[in-house]
RNA sequence: GGUGACGUGGCCGAGUGGCUAGGCAAGGGUCUGCAAAACCCUGUACGGCGGUUCGAGUCCGCCCGUCACCUCCA
C-alpha cells in the first residue's frame, strides 16, 4: 500500500499530497545559506526541516535527488539595486574582525563553506546528491539571463541587467505580494535606480568591475544577481520542474517570488509543484539577534569546553530543532535543550542495554516487536503528516521508557527488535546515532586523568565499607565539575552539563 | 497599511467533531550504604463572547492578545 506524503504548501495554502512527477522519485530543492559567517541555530532548523523531508521520503522507499546550494557570492545588502554602494555581506565579512585571517574572499568562502560542512555532519544531517556552488554555476547564469533578455522579460540599463515584473503577471503568487505601490510604501532611504522599469523589477546581473568576485558577461565585468543562482541550479541538476522546493520563511519573499518569476519566464513551465518554508525560530522568547546575547552558531553549542563551546551533545541540538513543529513558531530555549540532553543519555543507556543496532538487527518478532513495531510505524505516519515531529517524538519516548522499563527482562529476541527499532527510528529522526557520516572523533578528556585515581580510592573505599571517605570523593570531583553513577558494573562519570 | 500564522494544564508541546498525546517540572512510592539514574503512581487544560450540533479544544462569526514577512536574514 502505497503511502501519502502529505505536506503544506506555500503556494496553495494548503497541506497537499506530496505527488513526485516520477513515480516514487522526488526531485527536492533547498534553498542553503550564503557562507559568510559560521552557520547558526536557525540556519540549521532549516536545514532540518529538508533532511526530515530527505529521511521520510526514503522511508517510504521513495528515491530522493536532493541538492543544496552554497552561495559563494556576496551580495549586496540592497538586493533590487546594481549600485556597488551597496554593502556586500561577504566584503563586509572579510573586513571584520574576524575576517582578518583570511587571505582573501574566495579563502573566506572556503573556509565557511568547510565549517557548514562540519557542523551538517555534526548535526546528523544527510548528505545531498549535489551540493552545487553559485560561484561554479555562472556561465548558466550568464547564460539565462542572456534567454530572458531575448525573450523581452529582462533589460539593461547603465547599471545592470534586471528582470521586468510586469512581464511576467503571476508575480506574486507565492507570496501575496502583487499590490506595485505595496514596495512603495516601505520606507528605504538608499538610492535607486532610476532607469528601473518597475520598482519591484530586480536585478540579475550587476555591472561592478571594482568587486571583489566578478566575472565577464556580455554586460562587462560585474557579478550576478541572487535569485538567478538558485534558479539555474535547480534546473541544472533537478530539471525543469521540480517536485518540491524548500527554504526558510524569509526567502518566500523576495527570494523564492523571484525564482518563480525568472524560472517560469525561461522555461513557460511551473518551477516548482510545492513549496515548503520553515518559520524562524525566536530563542529565550525573542528574534534571535546578536545585540540581544540570544545568537547561537551551531559551533557555539557543540564545540569542546576546551574550544570555547559549550560541549553539548549534538544530536540533543538537533533534537531540540525540531521538538516543535516546522510551521509553528518554535521557542529555543536552554531549558528545552536540557531536557533534550537528558532524552539523548537515556537513549544511550538503551543501546548498552539492548546493542549497537550496527551489530545485527532482528524482525519485529515477539511480543515487545509487536509494540515496538506500532510506534514505529505512527512515528513514520506522524511525519507522513506534514513533518509532525512532536508526535513522533513522543513515540521515540514511549519506545524508550519501555525498553528501560524491562531492562534486563529483554531476551535476545526482544533485544534484536529493539535494534531494528532504534535502527528504524534513526533512520527517520537521526538522534539515536550518527547513520550517515562518522560521529566526530572522540578526543581524549583531559579530566580523564583527574578523575580516574579519584574513583579508584573511592571504589576502595567504598569495598572496605568507609562511606564517609567514599562521599568525601564524590565531593571532590562535584568541585571538578563531574558527575558519577554508582551501577552494578562499577561507576560512571562525566562532565557537569554546563547550560 | 498589506499578507500569513498562532493563542492548549506550572512550563514546553501534539490533537479539525465524541475515544489517555507526549515531555519537563512538582508530589508520593520502589530500588540503592547514601547519592544519582531507572521504574511505578498522581494532572480532565484548551484567550473571550456568541452561533452550528445530540455532542466543539476541534466547525462558523466577532472581539482581545502574540508573532512573522512586506528587498539584511534560514
Amino acid at each position: 500500500m502505497a503511502k501519502e506524503f502529505r505536506i503544506y504548501n506555500t503556494l496553495s495554502n494548503r497541506t497537499e499530497a506530496l505527488l513526485p512527477k516520477k513515480k516514487d522519485h522526488l526531485t527536492f530543492y533547498s534553498c542553503g545559506p550564503t557562507v559568510y559567517s559560521y552557520a547558526h541555530i536557525g540556519n540549521f532548523r532549516s536545514f532540518l526541516t529538508a533532511d526530515l523531508i530527505l529521511r521520510t521520503a526514503n522511508a517510504i522507499g521513495w528515491d530522493v535527488t536532493y541538492a543544496t546550494n552554497i552561495t559563494d557570492v556576496g551580495h549586496l545588502t540592497e538586493d533590487d539595486l546594481t549600485d556597488p554602494s551597496g554593502e556586500d555581506r561577504m566584503v563586509k565579512a572579510l573586513k571584520s574582525k574576524e575576517g582578518e585571517q583570511f587571505v582573501n574572499i574566495w579563502d573566506l568562502a572556503r573556509h565557511y563553506t568547510e565549517t557548514l560542512v562540519e557542523d551538517w555532519h555534526r548535526l546528523n544531517l544527510r548528505e545531498p546528491t549535489v551540493r552545487p556552488r553559485a560561484t561554479e554555476h555562472m556561465r548558466e547564469q550568464i547564460a539565462a539571463v542572456q534567454k530572458l533578455m531575448a525573450n523581452g522579460h529582462a533589460y539593461e540599463t547603465d547599471k545592470g541587467v534586471y528582470f521586468s515584473v510586469t512581464s511576467f503577471p503571476e508575480y506574486g503568487k507565492l507570496s501575496g505580494n502583487r499590490l506595485e505601490n505595496e514596495l512603495e510604501q516601505t520606507v528605504r532611504d538608499v538610492v535607486v535606480d532610476d532607469d528601473k522599469h518597475d520598482p519591484r523589477d530586480f536585478a540579475l546581473w550587476k555591472k561592478d568591475d571594482k568587486h571583489l568576485m566578478q566575472w565577464f558577461s556580455p554586460w562587462g565585468w560585474g557579478f550576478p544577481g541572487w535569485h538567478i543562482e538558485c534558479s539555474v541550479m535547480a534546473m541544472s541538476y533537478l530539471g525543469e520542474t521540480i517536485d518540491l522546493h524548500a527554504g526558510g520563511e524569509d526567502l518566500i519573499f523576495p527570494h523564492h517570488e523571484c525564482e518563480i518569476a525568472q524560472s517560469e519566464s525561461l522555461t513557460g513551465k511551473p518551477f516548482a509543484t510545492v513549496w515548503a518554508h520553515t518559520r524562524f525560530l525566536q530563542v529565550e522568547g525573542e528574534k534571535m539577534s546578536k545585540r540581544l546575547g540570544n545568537f547561537f552558531t551551531v559551533r557555539d553549542l557543540v564545540a569542546p569546553e576546551s574550544e570555547g563551546g559549550k560541549g553539548i551533545d549534538p544530536l540533543a541540538v538537533r533534537m531540540t530543532l525540531f521538538s516543535g513543529h516546522y510551521r509553528k513558531p518554535f521557542n529555543f530555549t536552554m531549558k528545552t535543550l536540557k531536557g533534550n540532553v537528558r532524552h539523548r543519555e537515556r537513549l544511550e543507556e538503551i543501546i548498552a542495554m539492548v546493542g549497537h543496532p550496527e551489530e545485527g538487527t532482528g524482525d519485529y518478532a515477539g511480543e515487545t516487536g509487536t509494540v515496538l513495531a506500532g510506534m514505529y510505524e505512527r512515528a513514520l505516519e506522524a511525519m507522513l503528516d506534514d513533518l509532525n515531529t512532536p508526535a513522533a517524538l513522543a513515540q521515540l519516548f514511549g519506545g524508550t521508557k519501555m525498553i528501560l522499563g524491562k531492562g534486563d527482562a529483554l531476551d535476545e529476541q526482544a533485544r534484536a527488535a529493539a535494534r531494528r527499532w532504534l535502527s528504524d527510528m534513526n533512520a527517520l529522526l537521526g538522534v539515536v546515532y550518527y547513520d550517515d557520516a562518522p560521529a566526530p572523533a572522540e578526543v581524549e578528556d583531559p579530566l580523564a586523568a583527574q578523575v580516574e585515581p579519584l574513583l579508584q580510592e573511592r571504589a576502595a573505599a567504598r569495598a572496605a565499607g568507609n562511606w564517609g571517605r567514599a562521599d568525601e570523593i564524590r565531593d571532590e570531583l562535584s568541585a571538578l565539575g563531574v558527575d558519577i553513577k554508582d551501577a552494578k558494573d562499577g561507576t560512571t562519570w562525566k562532565r557537569k552539563q554546563q547550560i
